[in-house]
DNA sequence: AAATGAACTTGATGCAAATCAAATCCAGGC
DNA sequence: GCCTGGATTTGATTTGCATCAAGTTCATTT
């Protein structure tokens, strides 16, 4: 075994706990480093795969951060998600053996490819794999849910202070600030995601701002008042 | 083998097609009749399931016709969607093994109960069954995709045509008219999936009914003009 | 047949976010 | 270090939908 074999195993990886079952056997997780066929790295702005391209495999993040948007036939689009290091991309693929959204790196990045016939096959004889597996997709169909009672329900204060929590929330389970943090997107793809226009996700920051509940440079973001966050999101008002 | 036994047989299901995978051989379709734990009558206004409750089954529905929805702390709710004869409910409990969503019965209902541990036991062995169930999740993100585009970037009109559009395609593969539908919900439920309210639904309604789009009697819609639908969903301005 | 209440329609008005417009900031290239 | 264009902020105005309000329809009960 070279050293290079040792950097791609998930045994060696330090996302596995993110993207892999925790607790299999030291055999079982063997047979999973089989699951990654190659690295693929994918530059800033480039696509992971785009809408209408064969479904093949799975991707789990190593590095970096991507967006995946889906549009309609008119050129409107709509970003369903931001997915970062340990998250898995490509579920939509598996249904009609094609993708129908596309996958966008927001900055430079490194995938891990998993073929999704090897996962098939490997989760019939892992059980601790397929239980992962079906775990994944039912967790991306509530956090959808979540999505669309924001956009059905909320408005955009509360959108984008749900949205501020929940991107802390991520970063801090994988060792970042729980307070600050750096967005990769533009406030149009905030926007977009929000259902919002970019013009009303900058003056909702800076309404946030002049309340003291975030410093707001750029894309740099700290949160000064996360329970102020917490009770927009509940439509709550502060009591005195 | 009983009469009853008989029945209860995915086997002999006129909605196998649906909710089974097809092209299965003889044998391996006998043990998928055993996933069929029960069957369970839900009657109309009561839940299959309520946020909250363990999660056990994923159910097929077959007959009658349900509504899914989210609530906030603070009460407001997002129904996320409805289902009909032939649709798999129960989804989003795998990932916490609690059920994250409520599922209510809009006209009485009868659901195959499938334990979800016999699913992921028996689509070790069958493989066609394996790939079902990997579709079928897959089949409810991408409708998650199509219903977050609608809320996050489309008009009240543009909702409205495509929630009819997307009913009748359903109903048109289950055999019922293209054209005419009654809808099991109410204006306040269509409302909350769409992002909208009560009487923008209303109002709506009537726009298209002026238009000479659709007739409408109360629950009763008949569709007069598909095309000018699509192409409101489409954003296209029609050429004379 | 009358009474009741939920569901629905329609009108008047208000408001949150979109749109239109113009500066300003900032990163990257030369 | 200066230039350029994309990203962002902020202001003025418009607009689509929500809200508030009143009536109508219809199914169900008595």
């Amino acid at each position: 075994m070279n050293l290079h074999a040792i950097k791609v195993a998930c045994s060696n990886c330090n996302m596995r706990e993110l993207c892999m079952p925790v607790g299999v056997s030291e055999e079982d997780l063997q047979r999973i480093d089989d699951l990654i066929g190659t690295r693929r790295k994918v530059k800033r702005n480039e696509s992971l795969f785009r809408n209408g391209e064969k479904f093949n495999a799975l991707y789990a993040i190593r590095t970096g951060f991507f967006k995946t948007s889906v549009a309609t036939e008119d050129g409107r689009d709509q970003v369903t998600g931001f997915q970062m290091a340990g998250e898995i991309m490509g579920l939509d693929g598996i249904v009609n053996d094609f993708h129908s959204c596309d996958a966008i790196a927001l900055e430079d990045a490194e995938v891990c490819v998993m073929p999704f016939d090897k996962i098939e096959a490997l989760s019939r004889e892992v059980n601790s794999l397929q239980h992962h597996v079906h775990k994944i997709m039912s967790r991306e169909i509530v956090r959808e849910h979540g999505v669309m009672l924001l956009l059905g329900s909320m408005r955009a204060e509360e959108r984008l202070a749900a949205f501020l929590l929940n991107l802390v929330q991520r970063l801090h389970a994988r060792g970042f600030s729980q307070t600050e943090l750096i967005l990769r997107m533009t406030r149009e793809e905030i926007g977009s995601y929000l259902g919002l226009k970019l013009e009303t996700v900058s003056r909702t920051f800076s309404k946030f701002v002049e309340e003291g509940i975030v410093e707001v440079k750029q894309r740099h973001v700290r949160i000064l008042n996360t329970e102020a966050l917490q009770q927009l999101v509940n439509n709550q008002v502060a009591c005195h």
